[in-house]
DNA sequence: AACATTACATACCAATTAGTATGTTGTCAA
DNA sequence: TTGACAACATACTAATTGGTATGTAATGTT
């Protein structure tokens, strides 16, 4: 009893959660092969033996950070908001441009965290490959959903594939932030996001 | 006098780029961070010294594979072909076609050089940044110059902005290539590639 | 209160890393 | 032909790497 009140001096959630936090951002910033175990125990004030005791290889650590981390911010950022609009393809858009708009001025060289972790892991290890693939099919199987909606709520012509427009939409939202990162300007952002909307228009049915 | 004929044992020339070569394709393949000097010197069969003969250190080589190799690699791919089409929006679209055709099955999971190194050194060294930046830079600024001319011939609607579209356009064509490498599964690039079809299309001017 | 177990802590290690120091040997111009 | 320099070759090094061996102390359970 008493669980949560009690001020214990070791609570294995919270040291676990604390490891794959710092990880995260030395990742999203360093990419995965270039940080190491050690960087990473210095910025969490935890000690190698915490750190093994949690993950039994630095591989696992990102295998975790991909499972957990990404998966949740890709749910958080692109696919839990869109339940709130009645017209999904209005909810991408809008989601989209309140990313945008939000997204710091910080994180622009930075891009996104999936993006960055699959485009350098995922030719090097299989199980990285997997993991991050799962991640993205989700992403796009999601939207999907919310399109499949909309063509049955009048909202998206009859005619679409919507395989293939949330293939394009999920390509298109991704690429934004790379092409940003690249270009270190964020600019890109708004320009890509209106020739998405241009496009998305031209799919949409009539009514409102 | 016989440079070309003379069988020499040492040529900087062809040395130089035999480096180059090797080390790019481990790249391709591991990611700079990924690989290590004396991995390149071992499939390159040249010795420490020569190596740093070249390059004075692991970084110069990097610059040296944006600046030079990956530099022309976009020019051949993307830049070059253009100039034998009339209509510049449908050389973009065929020559994109062939280039999806022609990718082949073992570079699904590769994805494209550029954008491998970009997503991940340019935010870990500013020097990588700002190189492959200006190699970015050239293809949208080159793609517009035909969007420019297809403009003056009639092809494209007046209305459009010619930057903004040569953005959106290499976006896209990079982000096919991130998208199949993510999925690894070559169907995304016919998909994409349908999509920026439908777009340029919705775009073109009546002529034709 | 005793105990087993989990959650850490410390010290170490072999391998790999980028880079250097110090050579030797082709090549070419004078 | 010789000398100067470029083009390599070999051996080394200090730092860093991921990971282990072996501990100790907090915690919940009986």
């Amino acid at each position: 009893m008493n669980t949560e009140l009690k001020k214990k001096t070791r609570n294995s959630e919270i040291t676990r959660a604390h490891i794959l936090e710092t990880a995260f951002y030395e990742i999203y910033r360093q990419g995965f092969q270039g940080i190491s175990i050690d960087k990473i125990i210095k910025n969490t004030n935890v000690t190698k033996g915490a750190f093994f005791h949690y993950f039994r290889t630095k591989n696992d650590l990102g295998y975790a950070i991909v499972d957990e981390t990404l998966r949740e911010i890709i749910q958080e950022r692109w696919i839990r908001p869109l339940a709130a609009y009645k017209n999904p393809l209005q909810g991408i858009l809008k989601r989209f441009k309140r990313l945008i708009d939000e997204w710091a001025d910080e994180n622009v060289p930075l891009g996104c965290p999936l993006n960055n972790l699959t485009q350098e892991m995922s030719a090097v290890d299989p199980i990285f490959r997997e993991k991050l693939q799962a991640v993205m099919l989700m992403w796009i199987e999601e939207t999907e959903k919310y399109l499949k909606k909309a063509q049955a709520d009048g909202y998206l012509k009859q005619s679409v594939n919507t395989r293939a427009l949330a293939e394009f939409i999920v390509t298109t939202q991704e690429a934004a932030f790379a092409m940003t990162k690249t270009m270190n300007d964020r600019r890109m952002l708004a320009s890509i996001y209106n020739s998405l909307k241009v496009y998305l228009e031209s799919k949409s049915a009539a009514k409102s």
